[in-house]
RNA sequence: GCGCCCAUAGCUCAGUUGGAUAGAGCAGCAGCCUUCUAAGCUGCUGGCCGCAGGUUCGAAUCCUGCUGGGCGCGCCA
């Protein structure tokens, strides 16, 4: 926001200089104090390739800038940087205009005609969501938060099986859990089936409301009727569990939709005519040698069922066909050997794999008191993302599965999580929005009225300062983590707004000073609230009005 | 063995796509409330940016090779 004010000065001085520059002058924000406000290293960049020395050709261009009374100082530095520093004025302009923008501050229209499918969390109904998913159904959520608030038409999609083997042994666990429960209990429970609790919870269920019914079936009718009630009871599960997240799905895809639409079969069709099918030892297979993958993989198996790749790579296709410009996934490392595959797949039937992006989060680990907490998913003892919201809040989830860089394996710190205290990150922004929701009241009740026209060329604190500046870079904050699928971006990015708010109000009375800043400052902490209510909106946590 | 990810302060992590003296939070130490919320603020302590090379005006960042950890490598998803 701020480079606007320089840069076609600067460009100017450039051409003057003798520079040939295309494309816009590279900016950035110093993080020393003393830098200036803005700092560019163009001079740097170019000046091997007319033979000048770089602080040299960096003064020639500073020179050539004309005085302006929007520029304080500008000045070579270092190596051959130039560092502007704006005068206030330009951060009162540019806090006029953030207060324009209203509550649409940070929104940004970069992505406008464009739409984008996110899919995520995609759990198969086989179960409650662990602790574990809340990372996906966190970043994929603030993903789709983020390409919304950039303009993109977005849409929200979980795609899940409900017909494959997993089914099967869901339906299964829960018929011989409801054979004991009926009393035939020399049924013994499958090797490889579900032991969580919540099946003893199904079949206790039926056991009391089919009972009857359930003894009069053959084993088959029995088992599927438990494999379809199954499904009913996890999907239910997992739906008030991503309620409980304020997580909204626009599209549930059932991969069973299609084979009865025929793109399962018409996918395997077109491969093979593109040879890249072949029979071996009774199954079908996807050479995927012969598109510059390691290993050719099975398709269809010899029983005739295909494998998950199959219809993955269907899935994908029908995705973009319908015609979305993004069509990002959200997997977690666990399941990036498909993504290879997948998009030979989709490539190979002529698309564009630019199309696709995936996001691959790294494994969570639960520690508490520097104790690693091991959860395992078969071992009847889940540990469940219903669980963990219950224990920490659901604020603090979806905060702590977006704070840390969806590259990196994540420490998720109980501990922390569970302290209603200054320690906890979640709180140290809610509290700034708190406070400033207090300050306004307080005004209310005073009788001081926010003043849009108020006169801003009395804040000339450093502390108001810093605040503006830091608000003037909302905007190209969310365009950055929306461009580069990094929630974390938001959450780091509102950690220094609400610093830099904390630290205006410890040095900057608002309320009770003289009648012209007050008037000022007051627009500067509703500008900052609405900054920061957007920010904590884009992550889906709650925008609390007092604490 | 092969592929992907990671390695930065005692701990958990940022680092604006290659910039200046590498930053936060927590932990530790020392301060700040008769005034708008102290869930806050200020100061101090703390570093071979895993190791070794390379690329260039300049590298935590890019390339190569190591070391250590995570996740995968199925006619499971």
């Amino acid at each position: 926001m701020m480079q606007k004010y320089i840069e076609a000065e600067l460009q100017a001085a450039c051409v003057a200089a003798g520079l040939q520059i295309d494309g816009p002058i590279p900016f950035g924000v110093p993080k020393q104090q003393g830098h200036g406000h803005l700092s560019t290293n163009i001079a740097m960049m170019h000046a091997k390739q007319i033979g000048k020395q770089p602080r040299a050709l960096a003064q020639e261009i500073v020179d050539g800038v004309a005085p302006s009374p929007l520029i304080a100082k500008l000045e070579v530095a270092g190596p051959g940087f130039i560092n502007v520093t704006f005068s206030d004025a330009v951060y009162h302009a540019m806090l006029r205009d953030l207060n324009l923008l209203g509550d649409e501050i940070g929104r940004s229209d970069c992505g406008a005609g464009r739409t984008a499918n996110i899919e995520y969390v995609s759990a198969n109904p086989t179960g409650p969501l662990h602790a574990g998913h809340g990372r996906n159904c966190s970043v994929g959520d603030t993903i789709a938060n983020l390409l919304a608030w950039n303009g993109y038409g977005v849409t929200r999609e979980y795609y899940f099986n409900n017909a494959g083997n997993q089914m099967n042994m869901l339906g299964k666990s829960i018929y011989v859990r409801l054979q004991h429960a009926l009393g035939n209990s020399d049924i013994e429970f499958p090797e490889d089936g579900y032991h969580g609790e919540y099946i003893q919870e199904i079949a206790t269920a039926l056991a009391s409301e089919h009972g009857e019914d359930l003894r009069a079936m053959s084993a088959d009718d029995a088992m599927a009727f438990c494999r379809k009630a199954g499904e009913a009871w996890c999907f239910e599960s997992i739906k008030r569990t991503l309620n409980a997240l304020n997580i909204h799905h626009d599209v549930y895809f059932n991969e069973d939709s299609l084979y009865g639409s025929g793109k399962v079969a018409a996918t395997v069709e077109e491969l093979r005519q593109r040879g890249l099918v072949y029979e071996k030892d009774g199954a079908t297979w996807f050479a995927l040698t012969q598109v510059g993958n390691p290993q050719d993989k099975v398709i269809i198996k010899s029983t005739g069922e295909p494998t998950y790749r199959l219809p993955d790579i269907a899935y994908h296709r029908d995705k973009l066909e319908r015609g979305f410009d993004t069509v990002v996934d959200i997997f977690g490392a666990d399941h990036i050997a498909t993504v290879p595959d997948v998009l030979a797949g989709v490539k190979a039937l002529g698309f564009d794999t630019d199309r696709v992006r995936v996001v691959i989060h790294q494994m969570v680990t639960f520690v508490e008191d520097g104790q690693v907490v091991k959860f395992s998913k078969r071992s009847g003892k889940s540990f469940t993302l219903d669980d963990l919201i219950e224990e920490v809040g659901a604020d603090v989830v979806r905060f702590f599965f977006i704070m840390r860089a969806v590259g990196t394996h994540l420490e998720f710190d109980l501990g922390l999580a569970k302290e209603e205290g200054d320690r906890n990150p979640v709180f140290y922004l809610q509290y700034a929005h708190a406070r400033i929701c207090s300050i306004l009241r307080k005004a209310h009740e005073r009788g001081v009225t926010l003043d849009t026209e108020a006169d801003l060329s009395v804040l000339i604190d450093a502390r108001e300062i810093e605040l503006i500046s830091m608000l003037s870079r909302f905007r190209s904050t969310v365009e950055r983590a929306a461009e580069n699928l990094e929630p974390h971006v938001i959450a780091e990015f509102l950690r220094d707004l609400a610093g830099a708010y904390h630290n205006f109000y410890h040095d900057c009375r608002i309320l009770g000073a003289e009648p012209a800043l007050e008037s000022a400052r007051l627009l500067l902490a509703d500008v900052t609230r609405r900054a920061m209510r957007n920010g904590l909106l884009i992550l889906g946590v709650g925008t609390p009005d007092r604490m």
